[in-house]
DNA sequence: GCCGTTTTCGGCCCGACTGTTTTCAGTCG
């Protein structure tokens, strides 16, 4: 884990712990920015002169801060921490159990932990006590059944999919005039803990009632007039917010967020004599767009993707960022030689329906056994095979290349003279992902550096919610990648966004080049560019920073530098 | 605990829903 991830969690524990021992909430609220902006930091916290120059932390946590980097401890940590029994923390993460009924339950009947929570609700001493009803008993024992099978978020690739049939779905729904998901989702995060529907209808009641009883809505969790919440077969919590045509920009507004935005948003609104909430902005004149609403608070507006505040408000012209149209072509691709599922010809057919004017064929190289990875022989062979399709089309610019091995040592896995013979060459690690970050550090400018390098592949390996992956000293990747002419890939996979979000924001202030790929194996895999892209907004990528944006004989001219 | 174009002290976003109780506390987003 980072040092800066090491942080964030020990300020969100103390958060917790606060909020448990009914501390001031503005207190509690106070170690959670500063744990996010160490999240979201884009250097290391190690690095940084004066940490409480830094939005949001103050002088108290920059000591802290400061203590913990040369002492490896923080002062008062421990004590706070072991001030209540450590199993508190775990309950906190069981819906409809907040601070206060936490605490209780610890103080009142001896609950330290889920296990002793189940003891309580089989034994009756939950029913004792008061404000626990037989309804809020269940639902707690359901929650804790539901977090032991579903810890964690859900990938966007599994989240969008759903979000836009439950759509489709609602708009079917006699008299809906308007309907679109907001929150994490619609800000394009990697991964999303629930999914914000809002809808305006002639009729809320019908909405309400037809939405709870879709056919793959496990439990309805809450049903009123103006919000529903559902748990679907997938796992997923589904909040459905049924708002007037009148103020759905604001409301689609105030449930995309993030958290942070709204709040400047409001403050603002609250300088300027008005009030904003998820009806409007009052008093003021028509809130039915977001465009509207910013307007009125006398600013652009500005795109889901970089609501985090993060700049975004004090930037007076709204950045132009990268959109799937810019996109001009698929520069790590596979296909039956290795381990895809598609021939040259399939590669070359999706990418003239996308509108790409060029797709490279990307295979595995010979350390891939398990992918069957090419040998230099089959390489030639392909690189042959290849040429031979592309002269097939006159349309679309096919270009031979390889996603080659980045070895441990930062050696790439087949001999120059053979990636001489190639179009483009894409690096990538895949194995040895557990090196520490001097050495992958080092193992990754050295792929960098080589002169025949095009493209960093998924430069740190991860999988979202399964594999960390290699953590780099990411500025010193950056800065390498922009004197060396190489790019650095946004992996679209669903699973991999690689290289995520912040990372993105660093390589485009470091000008280094970026590359958005599929890295497709099956038709369907085109079609999570989308979540590639995302990232690159959530980054603020212009179509300048990316290579698949650039023309053909510019690309060509690009590609051309390192060869 | 953090912050300052009214402030170095005194504020800090705010509304909906549930379950319980009978007017509201707690949780959530």
């Amino acid at each position: 884990m980072s040092l800066n991830n090491e942080l964030a969690k020990l300020f969100n524990t103390m958060a917790t712990v606060l909020e448990i021992k009914g501390e001031n909430t503005f207190k509690v609220n106070a170690n959670r920015k500063v744990a996010r902006e160490l999240e979201e930091l884009l250097d290391d916290i190690g690095s940084i002169q004066k940490i409480s120059d830094i939005k949001g932390i103050g002088k108290s946590s920059a000591i802290k801060i400061k203590t913990y980097i040369e002492t490896g401890t923080m002062e008062g940590y421990a004590e706070l921490v072991n001030s209540i029994p450590s199993g508190l923390l775990e309950l906190m993460n069981v819906q409809g159990l907040g601070p206060k009924t936490v605490g209780r339950l610890w103080k009142e009947i001896d609950v330290v932990d889920i296990a002793t929570l189940k003891t309580a609700i089989e034994d009756g001493r939950l029913e004792s006590m008061p404000r626990m009803g037989k309804k809020t008993i269940q639902n707690i024992a359901e929650s804790v059944d539901f977090l032991k099978q579903h810890a964690g978020r859900w990938r966007i690739g599994v989240a969008m999919p759903l979000a836009e049939e439950l759509i489709r779905k609602i708009k079917c729904i006699s008299g809906v005039t308007n309907v679109k998901y907001a929150g994490s989702l619609r800000r394009g995060k990697e991964t999303i803990g629930d999914i914000d529907i809002l809808v305006s209808a002639m009729d809320e009641q019908l909405v309400a009632e037809s939405f709870c009883n879709f056919e793959n809505v496990d439990k309805v969790l809450a049903k009123g007039e103006t919000k529903c919440s559902v748990r679907v077969a997938e796992g997923l919590q589904i909040d459905l917010r049924i708002v007037s045509e009148e103020s759905f920009g604001a409301a689609l507004m105030y449930f995309t967020g993030g958290k942070e935005h709204n709040i400047i948003l409001r403050e603002r609104a609250i300088k300027q004599d008005k009030k904003l909430n998820e009806y409007g902005l009052t008093p003021s004149k028509i809130c039915d767009t977001e465009e509207n609403i910013y307007k009125d608070l006398g600013l652009p507006w500005i795109p889901p993707e970089i609501r985090e505040d993060r700049g975004e408000i004090e930037c007076e012209v709204t950045p132009r960022l990268i959109e799937l149209n810019d996109i001009r072509s698929d520069l790590h691709c596979h296909t039956t030689a290795s381990d895809g599922y598609m021939s040259i010809e399939k590669l070359a057919e999706e990418a003239i329906a996308r509108g790409f004017h060029s797709i490279a064929v990307t295979d595995h190289s010979q350390s891939q056994g398990q992918a069957n990875g090419l040998s230099p022989e089959r390489l030639r062979a392909h690189i042959h095979a290849i040429k031979q399709v592309n002269q097939k089309y006159n349309n679309i610019q096919i270009l031979a290349g390889s996603e080659v091995d980045i070895m441990p040592d930062g050696t790439l896995d087949y001999e120059d003279e053979l990636l001489n013979e190639l179009d483009i060459v894409v690096a990538s690690p895949h194995a040895s992902l557990q090196q520490n970050t001097p050495d992958a550090t080092a193992r990754l400018i050295r792929a960098i550096e080589h002169p025949l390098v095009n493209i960093i592949g998924h430069p740190t390996g991860r999988i979202i919610n399964k594999r960390k992956g290699l953590e780099p000293d990411i500025p010193s990747l950056i800065d390498a990648a922009h004197a060396n002419n190489t790019a650095l890939e946004i992996n679209a996979n669903s699973y991999r966004l690689d290289l995520r979000d912040i990372h993105v924001r660093a390589a485009c202030n470091g000008n280094a080049m970026l590359s958005i790929n599929t890295d497709a194996h099956r038709p369907e895999d085109f079609n999570q560019l989308i979540y590639g892209i995302l990232t690159a907004r959530r980054g603020w990528a212009l179509p300048s920073n990316c290579v698949n944006c650039m023309e053909l004989e510019e690309l060509q001219t690009w590609l051309a530098l390192n060869c």
